[in-house]
DNA sequence: GATGAATGAGCGTTCATTCAT
DNA sequence: AATGAATGAACGCTCATTCAT
């Protein structure tokens, strides 16, 4: 096994064994077992269990940044542009529970306090950019309500965030039908 | 101090403990230096430590219940009935952030699955009955769009949460004017 | 509830605990609980743990010690004053279970040590002192054989506290010709 | 030091510290202190104490099992198989004293309820499979006194114990002569 | 005198981290 | 580079003892 291969087996391990038991019930240990390797291992990837949990969301993050980037395009009217981010995001959380078991967590948790301000202070390249430019612009050409950009995204992402949540608690089931109905009622709430 | 009192001295410490550093950073000692008594007599009050959490969980929720409870009519116009719960609801978490905090982590986690699997089931009086009642009437009028409940709840809620992590974060300030725009942005989400 | 009462109720729950969970499994809020006392007030009779089960031992070995005496006849064959201490004894335990369980326990701990060595100082009354006498009048009689004091408690004393373990786990039903059948074979081992 | 060396010293330090200071003053950390190993260490041999307790037991009792069996030769006379047994057995306790102090506190507790009635059963080679046969065949040929079993097991058992107690506690010391003086005294008790 | 709520030292146990192999 | 046995600090919890009522 070569080594970046090794360092993503610890990686699903930890996002696997978080998402299904907490971070309560995720001991180094079993991380290792589940990743097939020995637990000092790990510490040849990540100094430490809280480096290699904000490691793991890091990347998660990026990925799904990249994911929603597929496919967009910056010249498209503003609904259609709103309307494809979040629905490849709700797609994504619909298709990578466990992922987005650990995301919720993670960003509930005094982990993720650093994270939230970097993104505010625009460190790191993230989804928010997309939207941020996206409201903006909108906003400016009367498209959108005149509301802050915090309000939007509480407006855009919160609904998303419940549906993926109900939708892994398996309390309802998402197709692609429901996902769209429900992002154009975002659109509505943002929307003039 | 009488007993009750007591008693709710441990429960507000363990919840700011946990709003404040965690799961992770609460331990027992701390918790009961917090709240000013021994580590042993928080065992006279909780069997555990998951029993002090999950009561806390409780108490905190049918609070919550009671306060929206306040001032709510059932013969007003769906418009308003939802206007005033979610605002109460959004004012409330505002004005109580720890106890945002707190609650947010518990939804989040493990801990959590058995009160969303009782909820679902009608097990306990909820908040979340008043909105079941508010949207069923206003379906059936055609007041609102025709979404199932649970995505009602996404819309509803979602924002609301999100908004207020952004507030105990920090990144916003919401008043009255920001808490009441916001919240009718969310109806436009849901009616017709 | 008169003084001694209480006293005496604390000493029987004392007994009954750790005849039936061991030294471990008798916690003083549970003898309390049993005693119908207040954990407090067992303080007020005893100064600690340790002192009631020591006191505890000492009661019951008095108690025992004056079982023995009745009927003994100091003027009678030595053997037939051998049957009767050890039949009064084996028939002690049998009707006294939870006595015996504690006293099995207390003198095979540690606790027992300073007993043991009063006991051999020939500090306190005890029932030894009258096997004392009638071993050695015996042995200067030729009666018995020309062993050590402490061989004879052996073989007189050990079959019998076998025996009283074995009824006590019901692993055999003594009745008064076991008994008695029993102790005869007892006298064969040190009768001459 | 090899893994089966370590588990060694662990039992070892388990042995003493409870047969020195009895099962209330045999916390673990002193037991790792006393084995030269860390407190979590023990727990990678043993899942807990009382497994490790019991386990300690189950290794003693094997042992001296093995060592009852060295010389003993099934065709010699019944008395001569007799004395061989109980001598055997009482100069092992006399030459480990430690382990005679833990088997008797062991088999004394509530822990040992199990072991008893696994024996009963028949349940695991034993020393008793040996006195069993015994025992049955020279009641069989009229050589001993027709008692049950759990009588022989009283008189053969019984003084031998005590006698290990007291030579554990200095009362006695017991040489070969006497360890052979005491065990034929014993035969007297159960022969016709 | 009697109580039982309160205490905190001390327990058994876990687990992030280290390091000899 | 990889391991997993070893570690011990820190955890949740218990319980003998105290003391305000």
């Amino acid at each position: 096994m070569i080594q970046s291969e090794k360092r993503q087996k610890i990686l699903h391990a930890t996002l696997a064994m978080i998402a299904e038991h907490g971070f309560h019930g995720a001991p180094i240990a079993d991380i290792a077992d589940r990743a097939g390797v020995g637990a000092g291992t790990i510490y040849r990837y990540f100094a430490t269990k809280d480096i290699l949990i904000t490691e793991l969301f890091r990347q998660l993050h990026e990925k799904i940044y990249m994911r929603l980037l597929e496919g967009y395009d910056a010249k498209k009217p503003h609904r259609e542009r709103f309307l494809h981010l979040n629905t490849s995001l709700l797609h994504y959380f619909v298709t990578n529970p466990l992922e987005f078991r650990f995301i919720e967590q993670y960003l509930s948790s005094p982990y993720s306090i650093l994270f939230w301000q970097n993104l505010k202070q625009g460190k790191g390249e993230a989804g928010l950019f997309l939207y941020h430019r996206l409201f903006e612009e909108a906003v400016a050409q009367k498209i959108m309500k005149d509301l802050s950009l915090n309000i939007f995204f509480a407006l855009a992402f919160g609904p998303l965030l419940v549906m993926a949540r109900e939708n892994v608690l398996g309390f309802i089931v998402l197709d692609e039908v429901l996902i769209t109905g429900t992002i154009k009622a975002c659109w509505d709430a943002i929307k003039r």
